[in-house]
DNA sequence: GCACTGTACTTGACTAGACAAGTCTATGCA
DNA sequence: TGCATAGACTTGTCTAGTCAAGTACAGTGC
């Protein structure tokens, strides 16, 4: 393994987990909340339908108002349910369900399942920018910007190939990095904390360049990412992750 | 357009949204949170950083602890700072980043497009479940489940093939739907709330009977997403629904 | 050196009350 | 009939305090 460990600044030691084998009365807000909860599972509201008062919760559970109030603001929170004010409180509807779609750093995914990660770097650039990208990186046309391609291998094997362009303002080192050792996302959340990005999954036929760097025909599917990140509303970086459709996959899950 | 208005039992008026010109004063909860999520862009406490307690935003901001709590928690409900409990907060790692991807009912994705939406069912019916398709449903090898097959079109192009497996015990009545008036979703959606999920999504090729539904070349790649869907531990269905590349993407943002 | 203990500090959770603000409805007046 | 208004009810938010539980560390005694 060729990659640093993380390097946050204080050490802080983990503290242990209770592991004791009697399970903790639950708190009672949580109460409430999975009370709410298997109701709803159950049918009892349906959508849309009036749910109880935070009064009448406060007097059938012998609860302060606060701890209900936090209970329904958590299932709030989690899409279960709609609260308006001077009205009530009603089933959501569950048309729309949100889902928590984690992003990790590659090499971090690739080596939590035990494997080995290591990258090729095909190009680390300075380029200037043609119009459309100096648009969508905040920069005005034919200005200087970072452009790293990146191929990445879980066990040797090709598993994406990563087309990136940067904003020289937000990571003015970011050429001299060695990307054989650290990933650039993994070096830009240190620059720049990541704190917003758009994305776009879909699924196309990689280009002839990303096909030969992925070792993959050109008529194999690929699910491609697209993924521009800002911070404070400064454009950091887009990159267009291809993963062949036969290697990679997102999972997830939804509960509510 | 043929599909039915969602039938929410009890009707309530959707209260006008406050369309003053001034912006209220945010509440003081927010004023903590939004300064907390300010210096952390700001990188002022790198990841894994101790952050002030409780205690020190209290004086700072001259509020209860309640509402210090409150905004804290909501940050770590957020992903962005861990509390660990007689030790501190912490700025969070970052390198996992959970966004919100909602899954929508296409059809009130397509209308809420404004476009036109219908449906051609090729098979709807009931069958013997083999072996590993009644595991995934939680039933017995060569049980009867329901099986459909529906084309999802918006404005006359194929959008989705969504190819569904039902258990007859959480829809005994599911063949009886007309689903060119209303979805497979929406119905069960109806019949048994969505209460949890378990997604992946990928690209691939479609079968020949997907391709030739679809109107699209074999080698036309195609975003895969199989989904299978359970309420209170019970499997409700599995669907695959496959779009093609081309014509469908899925977005999303995160925004801490 | 090592184990134990007390203290200070941290977050977790709750109570009982308060006021603000939005919505609905019944009442009374023109 | 139509309209304004007062009251009841709802959620949104906050305060000031309490107790519980977990952690870190300095001090004590062996």
């Amino acid at each position: 393994m060729v990659f640093r460990d993380d390097p946050s600044l204080p050490v802080v030691s983990i503290p242990a987990a209770s592991l004791s084998g009697s399970p903790r009365p639950a708190a009672p807000y949580a109460r409430v909340k999975q009370y709410l909860k298997e109701e709803l599972a159950r049918g009892r509201w349906p959508s849309g339908a009036l749910m109880p008062s935070d009064a009448e919760l406060v007097a059938q559970f012998g609860v302060s108002r606060m701890t209900v109030t936090r209970a329904l603001r958590e299932l709030q929170s989690e899409g279960l349910v709609d609260r308006v004010q001077g009205v009530g409180t009603f089933a959501a509807h569950l048309y729309r369900v949100s889902s928590s779609l984690t992003i990790r750093d590659l090499h971090e995914e690739i080596t939590s399942r035990g494997h080995r990660h290591h990258a090729e770097v095909h190009v680390a650039e300075r380029m200037c920018a043609p119009a459309e990208l100096a648009l969508r990186l905040g920069l005005a046309a034919g200005a200087p910007v970072f452009h790293t391609v990146i191929v990445h291998f879980e066990n040797d094997v090709a598993l994406q190939c990563e087309d990136r362009y940067v904003n020289p303002a937000c990571a003015p080192d970011y050429l001299d990095v060695d990307f054989t050792q650290i990933t650039p996302t993994h070096y830009l959340l240190n620059v720049a904390p990541l704190w917003e990005a758009q994305y776009s999954i879909e699924a196309s036929a990689p280009s002839a360049e990303e096909a030969r760097l992925l070792g993959i025909r050109r008529d194999e599917p690929c699910l491609v990412i697209v993924r521009r990140t800002m911070n404070r509303g400064v454009p950091i970086t887009i990159a267009r992750l291809v993963h062949p459709g036969s290697r990679y996959q997102i999972d997830g899950q939804f509960k509510p």
